[in-house]
DNA sequence: AACAAAATCACCCTAAAGTATGAACGCTTA
DNA sequence: TAAGCGTTCATACTTTAGGGTGATTTTGTT
């Protein structure tokens, strides 16, 4: 608890500690040497620099960083056919992955499972794998019917 | 030229002046008033506490602020000016009859050649040899082919 | 590090698609 | 009327697509 208190105030107590320390340095020099005639114009003006240093430490300290929101607004021209934003939360209600979204794109493109492979460089059977987890996630059974209700959907152009 | 030096140095200029003007008030306060005995500390904190003021003052004034840009997207909605009338014209340019059409265009809603045959009243065979000079005239080699080729050529939906 | 999801590949089998060829029928047109 | 075209259908064959199962590796997340 008083750890807590000390961590949350450390800033506030150390300033508050070295003042005291100051004074009583400065009390302590008082009593140990004669302060010379016009010594309080330099004895303020020690004070003033070092409290101001303090001050401004404190501050820096103490608080928090100030930040400037600056608002940038950039044109985004979309398509009528693409609104993309359907895109991504539909393609995540279905759990279709970023490979099979690409053989999707490919197979849309008119390529045969072969030349998907050979695109993505990997073998047919894969592409086999992620057409079949795909018409299983789309709810299709043929690759054209995958393209028509991708098509719909907008997770293809 | 002045004006842009006091302007990027206005605060430390406001801050030297300040100590001036305090420094001379002191001093017309000492000559103005006895100071009491054991008044130094009393003087001492003031001073203190009064630069530490104007530090903290000092540096809220000189941090500059931390600056986050934040980008955000206007979309501009683009009008869709194609009015889907190259049909036809495409159509007879490549020799496409009007049941070579109606099957591209149940291919391209998905249907297997069995199911065209079916809702089309015709056999399998029939619309193999229908999508086999189909492709032949567009110049494809498969079905998904041909759904893409149609569609950008605009004979398709 | 442990775990889940994604990605990769293989094998076997069936279904569908596509190619080639031939043929019959109706309609239009030179 | 014969030639041409579109439509229909068939058989045989090859290629591609798709289903099912199992396995390993990579990757991301906790």
């Amino acid at each position: 608890m008083l750890v807590k208190i000390f961590s949350k105030n450390k800033h506030i107590l150390l300033y508050g500690a070295s003042l005291a320390i100051l004074l009583l340095l400065l009390k302590w020099l008082e009593f140990r040497f004669l302060i010379v005639d016009h010594a309080v114009e330099v004895y303020s003006g020690a004070i003033a620099i070092l409290f101001t240093l303090l001050g401004i430490w404190l501050a820096l300290k103490l608080i928090k960083p100030r930040v400037e929101t600056v608002v940038v607004e950039k044109e985004v021209y979309i398509g009528n056919n693409t609104p993309f934003s359907i895109n991504e939360n539909e393609m995540h209600k279905l759990g279709i992955s970023k490979r099979e979204l690409e053989v999707l794109q490919l197979m849309a493109a008119g390529l045969s499972n072969q030349e998907i492979g050979q695109r993505l460089f990997v073998s047919l059977n894969t592409i086999k794998t992620h057409s079949s987890s795909l018409f299983e996630k789309m709810e299709v059974k043929r690759r054209t019917q995958a393209i028509e209700k991708a098509r719909k959907m907008g997770i293809i152009a």
